[in-house]
DNA sequence: ACCTGTCAAGTCTGG
DNA sequence: CCAGACTTGACAGGT
């Protein structure tokens, strides 16, 4: 099984490489030309989009294929008061380039729009909400030139409400009322407080599309499901539900499809479980992906770790000293074989 | 140059 | 019903 690790938005690395410059509503409603500041809106985007590209060059420097992308691209766009600014015209060029640089190099490239995006909400608003950021991550997409079968959107069920498994059957409902561009693009991720990897796969399931397992969640929010029961009884079906690349739907053939993907990060410590540490402790994931080895070709293993690219490359050098009796082989920069 | 409170957005908890 | 926590990178305004 090859893996390949990934990381997220910013380098640690590369410095004036911001891709989340953003502007905030209050400043920007202060400008007295409306129009002189929504220019300016466009020029942080065109900044952030030059320093994407350069991150995924950085990546293909170092044989990084995984990479998620900003989700602050474009300042405010999503705002309320900004629904009549189509920041396209001034952008569109920028998006097609870093879109046929990753098609060029073959890169997975993803978005986690983030809590804000809350397909199982009860208030109507807070839907509208959502459904408007998914449409911005989508559309950047789009603006990219990168297909549903390779592209997607990363999201969590969402709140319990009081009431999960009404919050769960909500999701299904409300993913089912979607328009169909918006569905091919999504993945479902167990998050680290209500909806634990067997909901989530359950309604990722009905829902026909492909899970995300992020195993740090897992260990902070099991409901119960010691890790042996996730290889043996969850995993083969979050493998499968990356089979059709995406959506009952909207499936094609398999040659198509993407590898799974999963998630590891490492606890910052034993009082604080949840959050994030700097770099990846790699003892508990090199367990979990020898367990699973045998069954998918190919996984793809997103870094959360804070020190973003710094921590992939610690990571590698840690993995290149335990490979002689670790049981895989270092492939490049940034995969091995397991 | 550096530090601190704030930021458009949601949900949960506790008062 | 409302304030504060949660969480994150970066702004804004201060020293």
């Amino acid at each position: 099984m090859i893996v390949r690790f990934g990381f997220v938005a910013m380098s640690m690395m590369l410095q004036n490489a911001s891709v989340s410059r953003t502007m905030t509503y209050q400043q920007f409603s202060r400008l007295a030309d409306r129009g002189a500041a929504l220019r300016k809106l466009e020029r942080i985007a065109l900044e952030n989009l030059e320093h994407s590209l350069r991150l995924l060059k950085h990546c293909v420097a170092h044989d990084v294929q995984v990479y998620r992308f900003s989700s602050k691209l474009i300042p405010l766009a999503t705002h309320g008061e900004l629904n009549d600014w189509d920041p396209y015209p001034a952008l569109e060029e920028a998006f097609a380039k870093v879109g046929a640089y990753v098609r060029e190099k073959k890169l997975r490239v993803s978005f986690h729009p983030d809590h804000f995006c809350v397909l199982n909400t009860p208030r109507p608003e807070v839907l509208e909400s959502s459904v408007r950021d998914l449409e911005y991550h989508v559309r950047m997409l789009e603006a990219m030139g990168l297909g549903e079968r390779t592209a997607k959107c990363n999201i969590h069920v969402g709140g319990a409400y009081g009431d999960k498994e009404a919050a769960g059957e909500r999701f299904v409902r409300q993913f089912a009322e979607l328009n169909e561009r918006y569905k091919g693009r999504i993945t479902l991720e167990n998050d680290d407080k209500t909806f634990t990897a067997e909901e989530t796969l359950a309604i990722a399931e009905l829902s026909g599309v492909p899970m995300v397992l992020d195993i740090h969640h897992h260990a902070v929010n099991d409901g119960g499901l010691s890790q042996n029961a996730v290889v043996r009884e969850l995993w083969p079906r979050i493998a499968r539900t990356w089979e059709t690349g995406g959506g009952s739907l909207s499936g094609g053939p398999a040659a198509e499809s993407l590898p799974p993907k999963i998630h590891a990060s490492s606890p910052r410590s034993e009082k604080d479980m949840r959050s994030h540490a700097d770099l990846l402790e790699p003892g508990h994931l090199l367990r979990f992906l020898q367990e699973i080895a045998g069954s998918v070709p190919r996984i793809d293993v997103m870094l959360e770790a804070k020190q973003k690219d710094a921590a992939l490359f610690q990571l590698m050098d840690e993995l290149r000293k335990r490979e002689r009796d670790g049981g895989f082989r270092v492939v490049d920069g940034a995969s091995i074989e397991i």
